[in-house]
RNA sequence: GCGGAAAUAGCUCAGUUGGUAGAGCACGACCUUGCCAAGGUCGGGGUCGCGAGUUCAAGUCUCGUUUUCCGCUCCA
């Protein structure tokens, strides 16, 4: 099978036994939203534990949070997503290349200014050392007409900005003559508004001033809770704080299964360091990551950093941590230095005084700021991807596995009674009461027993415990495990010890 | 958003030049076997993605639309 095939029976898998299915698909579904279902609700929950104990519970200055989809609208003024994410955007229907008009609008006009400055240079030749440049600028007539073009169009390139007017920047370009740096052709399409973020309005009288996003991140409602953490938690530069939840962005291409949705889950930590040591700090959780990802046990040669060279506008470091998709390396996780451009600008437009005061060292300062951003659906997707096997058997046969890695696989161990009667299910049943306190289980009796240790491995589940005529004697039972197939005898007794082993989080998290 | 392809049962698919929907698996009941799936009998389940049009008649032809996949594009 190709990858492709490979991603599809993936897709068609996750689907078919109750892990993810297309949204409100009786109703034709929802382009890029996706549900979990029955067992893709369990694995992503032990996702989210393994990261939300790795970081408040192995960190002392780490703490958690959990803020609202709703934040006051000027959040996203001050943290720039306002500004950032509402592009004009424009196709060349010839090349099928899409340009954001503003930015085909600049080039333009730096292209006019090099124009200009080439005048200049040459007028400085001719001249030698004569030259006035500035009388040269003010009188010279190529230049004047340049620069005259160069206003005008300027004008109308901000006027068109600050209204927002679509048609105005689609005028800009076609009296400018500006071409497709591709096709080279003047076919365009209209100026379209594009805005990554949701908006809603919070009660009905239909004001324009009620609009409200819906968070394109998580990380703001941890920066406007800054000061409130910090000071009710007697939290000490540095720590950090930590937030799972949904986020919303409407991209022009959500695709490739849940690796990328419109509405998606994020596990975020905000860690604040006093300014000059961010470097440091962004190096430290660099590998800090990297270790819980790796620790997962999927291999580490899945993993790689890809280290930004274009940086946001917030930003004065960044790398992801990338896995191998089906689809390729592909980021899982964001690593930032957002210096204090968030906390910073929070403090301007709010007006509150957002300052750290060192009580050792007698400094005030706006604390810097290191971000780990994970995808939840993400890490979903990279386990599943990565578990699904299908195996050829020495007798010929195949199955289909999900190595799920047994910390995070959804249902823990099936009891399975090896035949219908001689009392069997209700020992069987005896021992699920004994361990579903400390367990996921299934329960199962249906089918043929070679049947129905396929029907685990397809669900990823680690262990199937078979009760069989002998457990009636001597109180043991056949532990049989996923990946190898092998089977050992147990006491019964003994259970509960023998899975914890494999199965609990915390033995994951003991290894970081 | 553009171009290409696809959509029939929970899943994988068949369905002849248009003539009132099938298989295997899965699911339920009963019987049988009993440690690596697919024995038997019976049963439930589909307005063929949706909406128009052509036709005496549309799963099949035409148009639109939705969703998915692939390629562009986008991804502070």
């Amino acid at each position: 099978m190709t990858q492709e095939e490979v991603f599809k029976a993936l897709v068609a898998h996750c689907k078919e036994y109750g892990f993810i299915f297309p949204s409100s698909e009786i109703y034709d579904g929802l382009a890029a939203v996706y549900d979990y279902g029955q067992l893709g609700v369990e694995l992503k929950n032990n996702i989210k534990n393994y990261w939300w104990n790795a970081m408040t519970r192995l960190n002392e200055n780490i703490v958690g949070i959990d803020s609202c989809v709703f934040i006051h609208p000027k959040t996203w003024v001050a943290s720039g997503h306002v500004a950032a994410f509402n592009d004009p955007l424009i196709d060349n229907k010839d090349s099928k290349k899409r340009y954001r008009a503003d930015v085909l609008i600049e080039d333009y006009l730096s292209k006019i200014e090099e124009k200009i400055e080439k005048e200049v240079e040459k007028g400085r030749k001719r001249f030698g050392d004569g030259f006035d440049e500035a009388k040269f600028r003010a009188t010279n007539p190529n230049v004047l007409r340049e620069k005259a073009r160069y206003d005008e169009i300027h004008a109308r390139y901000v006027k068109a900005e600050a209204e927002n007017d679509l048609a105005g920047y689609k005028q800009i370009i076609l009296d400018c003559d500006i071409s497709c740096p591709v096709s080279g052709t003047k076919n365009w399409t209209d100026v379209r508004q594009f805005n990554l973020m949701f908006s809603t309005q919070i009660n009905n009288t239909g004001n324009a001033d009620d609009k409200i996003y819906l968070r394109p991140e998580t990380a703001q409602g941890i920066f406007v809770e800054y000061l409130n953490v910090q000071k009710t938690g007697r939290m000490k530069i540095p720590f950090g704080i930590a937030q799972i939840g949904k986020a919303f962005r409407n991209e022009i291409v959500a695709r490739q299964f849940i690796f990328r949705m419109r509405e998606f889950e994020q596990m975020e930590m905000e860690f604040f360091v006093k300014p000059g040591t961010e470097m440091e700090w962004f190096a430290k959780w660099k590998e800090n990551r990297m270790k819980w990802h790796v620790n997962i046990g999927m291999g580490a040669e899945n993993y790689r950093f890809h280290d930004h060279e274009k940086l946001a506008h917030y930003a004065n470091a960044a790398t992801d941590i990338e896995f191998r998709f089906p689809f390729g390396f592909k980021e899982l996780e964001g690593i930032h230095s957002r210096t204090d451009y968030d906390l910073g600008n929070h403090a301007k437009l709010s007006g509150k005084k957002i300052k750290y005061f060192d009580t050792e060292t007698g400094e005030s300062y706006t604390p810097y700021c290191v971000e780990t951003s994970v995808g939840v659906d993400r890490m979903v997707l990279a386990v599943l991807s990565n578990s699904y096997k299908v195996e050829q058997l020495e007798n010929g046969e195949s199955r289909v596995v999900l190595s799920i890695p047994a910390p995070l696989a959804p249902v823990k161990a099936a009891v399975l009674p090896l035949v219908k009667k001689d009392g069997l299910p209700e020992l069987a049943q005896k021992v699920v009461d004994e361990l579903r306190y400390d367990f996921n289980f299934q329960y199962d009796e249906k089918d043929s027993i070679g049947k129905r240790y396929r029907r685990q491995d397809a669900i990823g589940t680690p262990f199937c415990i078979t009760v069989d005529h002998d457990s009636l004697v001597d109180g043991t039972v056949t532990v049989r495990e996923r990946d190898t197939m092998a089977q050992e005898r147990v006491k019964i007794e003994d259970l509960r010890a023998l899975i914890d082993k494999k199965v609990n989080i915390n033995n994951l998290l003991r290894n970081l």
